[in-house]
DNA sequence: CGGTCAACTTGATCGAGTCCAGATTTGGAC
DNA sequence: GTCCAAATCTGGACTCGATCAAGTTGACCG
């Protein structure tokens, strides 16, 4: 996208603040980010911000449809800026490392459920689960399963927070 | 599956306690359910369980394969029985009502990402969201994005645990 | 340049889930 | 049937991510 962030949020009718702005650069610059690291970096960047504020900024955002939330199973949640490319994501079983991969299905992939029980469905979301090419190599570690080690990060991983 | 609990413990050489048999019961009678509404029902059942005991039972039989937990974005972790049948959810946007869809690509769908990254994909897990039959005609609502409202449940929904 | 309401700060709280240490039960061997 | 090590269960403390509440600050309009 080619706006500056505060095109973005005028647009919209949000108020601009540093704040916003920060935590914006934040997720742009690191896409598939936890809001804690989200808080470090903006900390860094801007020299203070409460936690608060970054939920806050981040649900705003969220709401104005700059940046998206993702979920993955047994992750706190991660943010990014591609928004309405439909893409979706790849995450390692035993390092958590999270990748966008392109559907493989045109653009609105398997958007018709063969049964879809009444709902009126306007999403859907496809999460790949394997293991990247660095776990993949450290053959021996327990695979498959449960916790996923907290080893160095892979592709994307963003650093843990160390508040 | 038509065996019995015991059977499917005993199969894979895991002890046989009342507790582990009232956990599965719970789960086979109500699908999607929470842990703590397993807790719950157990409770009513069996007369007493900790807490721990229901976790440690789950996660042994998925562990097992006997249930699959999944975990839709901004709900806790929800147990079902069927497994090995690749089928996915669709998700109420506004109640969390969760109901269970088979897919409309065959039997392994879009398991070919376009570009895989380098990661081994095993599995993808595809949930739709939406809007349950329900809340389409309560009009008027707040719809589509943060919070689902906690209203009564719809579909599938496990009732709130009152503990 | 005020005034007003959204946005931010601080601090407490919550909910889901995990960890720990000690007591209890289980299934297989004798 | 009895015994024993291994597997389970109990209850409580604790972690982590996220949210709520109350009061202060500051962005935008006129």
């Amino acid at each position: 996208m080619s706006e500056t962030g505060v095109e973005l949020l005028r647009e919209r009718g949000l108020h601009v603040t540093p704040q916003r702005l920060a935590v914006l650069g934040a997720v742009t610059s690191h896409p598939h980010t936890t809001a804690d690291s989200v808080l470090d970096r903006v900390r860094a960047s801007i020299g203070s911000i409460s936690r608060q504020a970054v939920y806050d900024s981040l649900s705003v955002l969220v709401e104005a449809d700059i940046v998206r939330r993702i979920e993955p199973a047994g992750s706190p949640a991660r943010y990014e800026t591609r928004v309405g490319d439909n893409h979706h994501h790849v995450v390692c079983r035993s390092c958590g490392a999270l990748a966008d991969v392109d559907c493989a299905v045109g653009d609105t992939p398997c958007l018709t459920a063969a049964d879809d029980q009444g709902f009126v469905i306007d999403e859907a979301e496809v999460v790949y689960w394997g293991r990247c090419p660095q776990c993949r190599s450290d053959r021996g570690v327990q695979q498959g399963t449960s916790q996923p080690n907290t080893n160095q990060p892979k592709t994307n991983q963003p650093e843990p927070s160390k508040r």
